[in-house]
DNA sequence: AATTATTTAATTGCGTACAATTAAAACTTG
DNA sequence: CAAGTTTTAATTGTACGCAATTAAATAATT
């Protein structure tokens, strides 16, 4: 009554999209990350940023961006709050003053061993077994290979 | 030789995880819908309130903070701009003074027409055959279920 | 070498997201 | 029915996310 029937258009549904479910799982495991990030002062996307430099120690933000897929107008005031906390400092690279090279300080690497356990935990709320955690893994990367 | 072999924890490298992925597809994907969504005056959150709208005409703030998992803090402001452009209108519900109800108006309507092809035109681009597109979405709701 | 083009970050402005609090209305219960 | 509880939105404050612009440094080209 409200709906005349000639206005359902079935893939202008919600459920139907992939659009919604991939936004509101993204936001949804987001949030699942919380509690564990909040005990380390931590937001996701600073995680993230931590995660790289726990791999490679010193980043100009040019490569973080390129591998969060983030540019500058994200990273720069996240970054300047992650220097704040003394996990990173952010100075110009001397033989190209146009980049800004990110570096782990010590207190940002401690965090290192405090969120070894976060993706264990994270991965048994999603009960998913390994054959389709990796196939979800594969699909989203396909999407990302498009889009991106 | 930044990295000492020891910090190389597999399971804290980004690309192990399924939480990166799934962020950057989300983001990548809302951006994909920019370039149709732009010309609509829309933005991503706004389209999917009207997504709603369009099967319901008449919902309460409360009905669609469930359906797309915001609250009242994200639909207010954001139903108030939409308000603003006579896509909807927001009354307290006479009944029950506590509710508003966000009612579609003639204006919300009209672009359910002009936006009826988008969906179509994301999928193209996402290059998924009709399988894999199911199987993605069931996983996604799988994890949606676990979260929510 | 001087001019132009490109690269890199920073800045600005707007719109989400979301935790936490507030306030009003409706419900429950003694 | 009065007191306390619950429900619903709004508000407040912080942090992204991103388009668009700006500014500085470097590279490329004449």
């Amino acid at each position: 009554m409200n709906t005349p029937p000639a206005s359902v258009n079935p893939v202008q549904q919600l459920e139907n999209q992939l659009c919604f479910p991939l936004y509101a799982a993204s936001r949804m495991l987001t949030k699942a990350y919380q509690p564990y990030l909040q005990e380390l002062d931590l937001t996701y996307p600073q995680y993230l940023v931590l995660l790289l430099l726990w791999e490679h120690d010193e980043l100009t933000v040019k490569a973080l961006g390129e591998q969060l897929l983030l540019d500058s107008g994200t990273l720069t005031p996240l970054l300047k709050r992650m220097e704040q906390k003394y996990w990173l400092s952010r100075r110009r690279d001397p033989a190209d003053e146009r980049m800004v090279l990110i570096r782990l300080l010590p207190a940002g690497r401690a965090l290192q061993a405090q969120a070894c356990h976060i993706p264990a935990q994270l991965l048994e709320k999603l009960t998913l077994t390994p054959t389709e955690f990796e196939a979800l893994r594969r699909q989203l990367q396909h999407i990302l290979t498009q889009l991106a």
